[in-house]
DNA sequence: ATTCTAAGTTATATGCTATTACATTCGCGG
DNA sequence: CCGCGAATGTAATAGCATATAACTTAGAAT
């Protein structure tokens, strides 16, 4: 295993890790130009192998995009564990989502490729991109800090999750520039945050209130 | 002008109306297979002109693509309207809503298009594509039905619109089906436009406290 | 009628995906 | 330590899509 941007050495006839190096070259490329950006052959080229090499690795293109798609979660998912971790005044939640935000403006091609394109939703059940999506999943549930039944917590989970999505897509659609931006991203998405805990909060008296009435 | 799903007859040199007949028909091909089905080659093969044709009406593909959103765009916000129209038991923000979750669901490789794709952030400020996308936007404030300042509505549109949004991405992630699945995209989405409508009458009452006090 | 322009055609260059047949290296059992 | 099979890479090539250039035809405008 050599290190994971190289080109092949030269007067070598294996790369070392190929595979790997095409899912992060793949990964950088995407990051500008979005999902058209990644073509096999220009990556082969840029690893200094012959265009037909990739397909070792990967049945075809699909199958580097759901890779590399499969890559770019698992790196989300660090990023919010991480932003989860760190101490800080403002609660799990928000920072989960600031950090989603943050990430969907910043690597929007990468996002683009998460969210907006097929690939996912033609990920089977038990395939790594399929695992991965669950498991960044997850973390927003995590986030929520509130000791409710799961799927009171799975309901406000989707809901942030939504409507972070629809913030960094609304924003890469031009919404929030010019005159007609009278609320910036960051606003919008604590507005989401706080609605979320209340109705969670709501939720769970609910839940509280008819478990007494039962009794 | 001729039928815009016309082939070209035989033994004329013209078409017609070639570069309506290519945008309908791209929409078509979108509707299934999203983005990547649409192919200046393949179209032109379906209007029986040559294939060099379609570049007489659209400088490259981009420009098409461009031309198949905004006419997206218009046939949603006629949509929209219908919906907004019709009488009935619901509020306009509500039937608003469903119709957007309805569109971007049934005729999801269009919605793609238009809110997943480089296409729109790409578009000029005084470009066809642009104001379409305006003009769609400034229905979901109208829906709002509040007699409030325009920055307030302006703010509260922003987050239904970000949320409905970020219900269909998930929705065709598949983040609904299966065990998960505790709320339907159909109550989710209703319990943003509750949510809308209490943070719209928040802060009209907020608005109003502080002009009472001003004066 | 003549001429100008918009719209379409044929031929062709270029770039990408993907396959086939062949070559080289790695690593493991004998 | 050797040899052999699996893994990995290469060369050659087919096929499809975008895009351009040079040429042709139809329709409109005077």
């Amino acid at each position: 295993m050599r290190s994971q941007l190289a080109r092949k050495p030269e007067n070598t006839y294996h790369h070392g890790d190929l595979r790997d190096a095409l899912i992060k070259a793949a990964l950088r490329e995407a990051e500008q130009g979005g999902v058209e950006a990644i073509s096999i052959k220009a990556l082969a080229k840029q690893l200094g192998v012959s265009q037909p090499a990739p397909y070792r690795h990967f049945a075809d293109r699909e199958a580097l995009l759901a890779a590399v798609t499969a890559e770019a979660f698992r790196q989300l998912s660090a990023l919010l564990r991480e932003a989860m971790a760190k101490p800080s005044k403002q609660s799990k939640l928000s920072r989960l989502a600031q950090a989603t935000l943050d990430f969907g403006l910043r690597r929007n091609g990468i996002y683009r490729l998460m969210f907006a394109s097929r690939t996912v939703s033609c990920a089977a059940k038990g395939s790594e991109l399929h695992e991965a999506t669950r498991e960044t999943f997850a973390l927003v549930i995590e986030a929520l800090e509130a000791p409710a039944v799961r799927y009171l917590r799975e309901r406000q989970a989707l809901k942030i999750w939504a409507a972070l999505h629809g913030v960094v897509m609304l924003a890469e659609q031009g919404l929030f520039t010019g005159e007609a931006a009278h609320a910036t991203r960051e606003e919008l998405v604590e507005d989401f945050v706080n609605e979320t805990k209340a109705a969670l909060a709501l939720a769970i008296k609910d839940a509280q209130r008819r478990k007494k009435a039962d009794a």
